[in-house]
RNA sequence: GGCUCCAUCGUCUAUCGGUUAGGACGCGACCCUUUCAAGGUCGAGAGACGGGUUCGAUUCCCGUUGGAGCUACCA
């Protein structure tokens, strides 16, 4: 009987080790069982397995939580050390031994690693041959009594391993193709094989959803479970992740740790989004999904078995459909404190103008895609004065006097208005061209220099009443003044 | 080399034996338009190859080719 079937409460985890930051990889990895637990009303852990003290660092592990806390993974339960529990990984190894599943091998390393090199060199693939640690009582006995170091293999029986895998269906491997594998190093430490049943054992896991990479230890994580006369979890393994030359992803492919996103400029919402589907499908053409609709519509059916390939346009396009969606005071709530670290303004002067913060942040939400993008678009509308970009100047204000000319007619025109509205700046400017025998982008263009030092820009006129009356209109006639001298 | 996994437009994918093989990103064109976006319309673009099974294969099976992962007293 499998876990699922049993009729368990589902438990699933997320176990990284802290040798680096939060890779996208993993993150996927991270959402996939997230979703499990939250679709299927079960259990989300975290354990990092910092077993490797060499590589392991507390500053990888910190970038795990804030990784994860970012993309609003929440996990239940404490969080797991694998480091804490050594003990019992050692206990488990021994337990196999007593029982005969595992033996003592006192070979050492290094002669393992001669015997390898040796076979490499013929061609030949090395597999640790049992009858090497084959010992009589006697010689046991003695090396036992010099405590001579040994490692503990464990005694893969004969046969195939096989299990339904919840993505690829039944996988096989026979267990000839399995080595003896070592559980327990000669220094008494557990291999990662060990620990990781030793654990999910211990933690009540029924799933163990992780990348296609580990499909090659399942077999031997099967054979432990059944030595150590535990039921065996479900397995299923998700698609890796590619870049764009089909390789694994790595550092070389470009950004690939989920902060480097963050700081980019990225949603968590859409970040979460644009990973849910590379590997898995909801089965219809729907994309744009937020998180409660991808609790809703995640399903293992449309788990793929194909590695897919991480296309950042494709990510940037899906931020900027999140941008367009996403509730303006949410929005705002993100975007304040970069405004603030740009130096434009402060979270609390936004506060107090909230409304009117929120107004320009509609008018630029729709044309980004990142939210960097809008800081650095916001910038005309706090800073007093602008300053003119080198090109708008030449494409814009060729003719100086006739700009000023025109630019000095617009600022009295909208100077004479009663309101500060949209319709009623249209209709006055629509009105100054057409007395002046000209088209209304003629006039439009120039202004826009004139307001934002910009070709590029929202609609001219929600440009003017964002910047305010009396900003405006000081900033045209500051441009007059700047094309008359 | 051995073992395992994978194979639909350049990329992400729909199709759970019968479709003019659909959608999205990106690309091109056009529309809208005061700029840029957004939006709308249209276009180019795919079943790796070879055998079976079947009335009928992208879909099921086998092989080939190609790609990926693993192959440590790392995780």
């Amino acid at each position: 009987m499998t876990a699922a079937s049993s009729g368990k409460r589902p438990r699933v985890r997320f176990a990284p080790s802290p040798t680096g930051f939060l890779h996208v990889g993993g993150a996927r990895t991270a959402l996939f069982n997230w979703l499990y637990a939250r679709k299927y009303d079960g259990d989300f852990l975290l354990r990092i397995e910092d077993t490797d003290r060499q590589r392991s660092t507390d500053e990888s592990t910190r970038a795990i939580f804030e990784g994860l806390e970012w993309l609003g993974l929440s996990w239940d339960e404490e969080v797991v050390y694998q480091g804490a529990n050594v003990a019992r990984h050692y206990a488990d190894a021994h337990r196999l031994l007593d029982a005969g599943a595992a033996y003592r091998d006192f070979t050492p390393a290094s002669e393992l690693e001669r015997l390898r090199a040796e076979a490499e060199a013929r061609g030949d693939a090395f597999k640790f041959d049992r009858t090497m640690a084959e010992l009589s009582p006697e010689a046991l006995a003695e090396k036992l009594a010099n405590n001579e170091p040994y490692a503990i293999r464990f005694r893969v029986p004969e046969g195939t391993t096989e299990w339904p895998d919840l993505v690829h269906g039944r996988i096989a491997f026979p267990n000839k193709d399995i080595e003896d594998f070592i559980i327990l190093r000669s220094d008494g430490t557990p291999v990662y094989n060990m620990a990781v049943v030793s654990d999910d054992i211990a933690m009540g896991i029924t799933l163990v959803m992780r990348g296609d990479d580990h499909i090659s230890n399942t077999p031997k994580q099967i054979l432990l479970y059944r030595a150590l006369g535990a039921e065996v979890p479900q397995f299923g393994h998700v698609p890796m992740i590619h870049g764009t030359d089909g390789k694994k992803l790595s550092k070389r492919h470009g950004a690939t740790a989920v902060g480097d996103y963050q700081h980019q400029g990225l949603l968590p919402q859409a970040m979460l989004n644009f990973l849910a589907l590379l590997g898995w499908s909801p089965g219809d053409d729907t994309e744009v999904m937020t998180v409660p609709e991808l609790i809703e519509r995640f399903s293992v059916h449309g788990l793929h078995a194909k590695a897919a390939v991480f296309d950042t346009k494709k990510l940037e396009w899906m931020n900027g459909q999140h941008l367009a969606q996403i509730p303006i005071d949410q929005l705002a709530a993100i975007v304040a404190p970069l405004v603030e670290r740009a130096g434009l303004s402060s979270v609390a002067d936004l506060q107090a103008r909230h409304d009117w913060f929120c107004g320009v942040l509609e008018l630029l939400r729709i044309r980004a895609r990142l939210t960097d993008e809008i800081v650095a678009q916001s910038r005309p509308f706090f800073v007093e004065s602008v300053e003119y970009d080198p090109e708008a100047v030449s494409k814009q204000w060729r003719d100086a006097a006739a700009t000023a000319d025109i630019l000095d007619a617009t600022r009295e025109r909208l100077a004479s208005l009663e309101t500060w509205e949209p319709a009623a700046m249209e209709e006055g400017l629509r009105k100054l061209a057409e007395e002046r025998g000209i088209s209304g982008g003629k006039i439009f263009q120039p202004l826009r220099v004139a307001l934002t030092g910009l070709t590029v820009s929202p609609g001219i006129f929600d440009v003017l009443l964002y910047v305010g009356r009396e900003r405006s209109l000081a900033r045209i006639a500051e441009a007059v003044a700047y094309l008359r001298q």
